[in-house]
DNA sequence: CTAGGGTTAG
């Protein structure tokens, strides 16, 4: 209504223009085009500048194109554009650069385009508005090669072209430029300007360098939250919690405030690190400073939760969202896979598909497909692939979804069917997919697949120790030690390490790190002593050590103390002495745990009375009265 | 006029 209003009062304002227009008095607006500009008048103004024609100037076209600007008036601004052409109006390298920004934010990239290319003389604003723009909208390639150009036709760059000019180089993987402009910040002396260096750091973070990344941050004459965020995030995505947490920790003891991308990234180390209760600290931070509820923070919430052991808070969290992304049901997705739950798997993916509001991504794929391997439901997980091949789902298989059914049918003992399928694979196999299949040969003891599958892994990813630990696990299972021993050799040669074992549990506040054999523990000596007690108990109710989850060619005396000495025996042990009765005992570990740890944690369950609740790389196990929720599938 | 950090994956 208020539209119609103001058409018919253009139209009386055209009447009256152009009657006056015929006497020979100069055209007078009644108000401004800025003024029109400024009080939303748009239309208005568009008539005055029609009415003007090339008197328009310098000032009316600044402020049309302002005001289409905040209102991303596409059409209103393409006429101004027009009009500045058909009145020859040669604008200044300012209104050209607003016209560029004008069309960068309407998403007219290749029209933002047209203008920088027809600028007479560019200025570092113009060149660094269609390079942010660029990088805005996704296209980080162009965005640097428009900053190469404006480097070969001797553009200086500022800080502002610098800091976005990284993040190009960060979301492009463009490592080695990005080193090449941190020799020319470096020259100019802007590498220590706040921006610039959260952007640089946040690029050797995301490219694996912490190392550098971390001599950015603490090279910084000063410090703020989204420099500290960009910090904590890049250990967090990394996998290194504690650092992570540290961080996090020192930014509070600075008087930073945190705000939800900082806590989304802490909420990520925490999962990782599986400290439930700094995680609802958090969750009451976020609620007591009423922080915005944004999908991300909720998100990881939710992973949080569910990463925990909590599955009823993460789905209550995911229920109550208004908004959900992909990421909200990915994450709770992988949190039903990684208990098992097959079946809430495939029943929360049919409910995302008939809501139709956001599409399956190849992660939720991934998520579906990993749920089915533990859920035991591989005639499942295959006909979810096939369908992925037809097109049911919008989403073709990728290596890592060829890699996940790779997975799927070597832990369920189909080894044949899986070494087949990787000869179906339209690409060469990548080191992962080959890795998981040379785990499932082990745990299914297929010599013969996994000798061919382990000699080609290692020829591929000579450096990863973790390929020649299983390989000589496998042959010492079939007791051929002289290929243990030369696979421990070549090992050595290669001088590659592996991630140690680690398992660690919460008691009052504080967690409790074991590694296998550990003697650093303060009460180590007490769990030693315990250790024994419960082992004799363990072998009366029918404990039998598995040997051949020991690698090394010892004796069977030997091998049974190596055995003893896992660290998640260690930190369950622990458990015993130090929480209380009746409590489940919480273990996490970050490798997979072994065949023996998981037999003696069942065992433990059934003569100790106590539910144990162990989270491993891949999933969880709820131990209860003998019986593990995998069901022995892992 | 132009700028930095974000959740899910095996």
């Amino acid at each position: 209504m208020q539209n119609r209003v103001r058409q018919v009062f253009n139209l009386m304002i055209l009447f009256r223009r152009s009657f006056s227009s015929s006497s020979s008095s100069a055209l007078q607006p009644l108000l401004p085009i800025s003024q029109l500009c400024t009080n939303g008048r748009l239309h208005e103004a568009l008539l005055e500048m029609v009415m003007l024609g090339p008197e328009t100037g310098f000032h009316g076209y600044d402020a049309l194109l302002n005001a289409c600007l905040d209102k991303r008036a596409l059409r209103q601004g393409q006429r101004v554009h027009a009009h500045m052409i058909k009145t020859c109006y040669l604008p200044a390298t300012y209104l050209r650069t607003r016209l560029l920004i004008f069309y960068g934010k309407c998403d007219r990239l290749e029209d933002a385009r047209k203008v920088l290319d027809e600028m007479p003389e560019k200025n570092v604003v113009s060149w660094t508005a269609m390079i942010s723009r660029y990088s805005q909208t996704g296209h980080s390639s162009e965005a640097l090669s428009v900053f190469a150009e404006m480097m070969r036709s001797d553009g200086k760059p500022n800080e502002f072209t610098f800091a976005t000019a990284l993040t190009s180089c960060t979301r492009a993987s463009g490592l080695a430029l990005g080193k090449q402009i941190h020799g020319l910040l470096v020259k100019w002396s802007y590498d220590s300007h706040i921006f610039v260096g959260s952007s640089l750091l946040d690029m050797y973070a995301k490219a694996g360098q912490i190392v550098e990344a971390r001599e950015i941050f603490d090279c910084l004459p000063e410090r703020d939250v989204v420099s500290c965020t960009a910090i904590i995030a890049g250990y967090a995505q990394l996998g290194l919690d504690e650092e992570a947490l540290e961080t996090f920790q020192r930014l509070l003891s600075e008087g930073m405030t945190p705000n939800y991308v900082t806590y989304a990234s802490l909420l990520t180390a925490l999962s990782g690190l599986a400290l439930i209760d700094h995680g609802k600290q958090a969750h009451c931070h976020v609620l007591r400073r009423e922080l915005p509820f944004y999908a991300v923070l909720q998100n990881s919430l939710i992973d949080m939760y569910s990463k925990c052991g909590n599955l009823s808070y993460a789905r209550r969290l995911f229920d109550n969202m208004l908004e959900r992304t992909s990421v909200s049901w990915n994450a709770m997705l992988v949190g039903y896979s990684k208990h098992g739950l097959g079946g809430e798997v495939l029943e929360l993916f049919r409910l995302m598909r008939d809501e139709k509001r956001v599409k399956p991504d190849a992660v939720t794929l991934l998520a579906v497909l990993s749920g089915c391997s533990h859920g035991r439901m591989e005639d499942t997980g295959l006909s979810i692939f096939e369908g992925m091949i037809a097109g049911d789902y919008g989403i073709k298989p990728d290596t890592e979804h060829y890699g996940c059914i790779v997975d799927m049918l070597g832990r369920s003992g189909r080894i044949d069917e899986a070494f087949e399928f990787i000869k179906r694979m339209p690409s060469e196999p990548t080191a992962g997919v080959l890795g998981s299949l040379l785990g499932a040969c082990r745990v299914h003891l297929s010599v013969d697949i996994g000798e061919s599958v382990g000699r080609k892994l290692i020829e591929i990813e000579p450096e990863n120790a973790g390929n020649y630990v299983i390989l000589s696990n496998l042959y010492a299972s079939a007791g051929r030690w002289e290929d243990v021993n030369n696979v421990r050799a070549l090992m050595m040669q290669k001088t590659v390490t592996k991630e140690p074992g680690r398992s660690w549990i919460q008691h009052e506040q504080t967690l409790h790190y074991f590694h296998a054999n550990d003697r650093t523990h303060p009460r180590r000596e007490e769990v030693v002593a315990k250790m024994k007690e419960i082992s004799i108990k363990m072998k009366q109710a029918g404990y039998v050590p598995d040997l051949s989850c020991v690698l090394y060619d010892v004796d069977e005396e030997q091998k049974e103390k190596m055995l003893l000495g896992h660290s998640e025996k260690l930190a369950l042990t622990f458990g015993l002495i130090a929480i209380g009765e009746g409590i489940p005992i919480r273990v996490f570990k970050n490798l997979r745990i072994c065949v023996d740890c998981h037999n003696f944690a069942k065992i433990f369950s059934k003569v100790f009375e106590r539910e144990v609740s162990l989270r491993d790389k891949n999933r969880f196990h709820q131990f209860d009265r003998g019986i593990c929720s995998c069901g022995d599938y892992w």
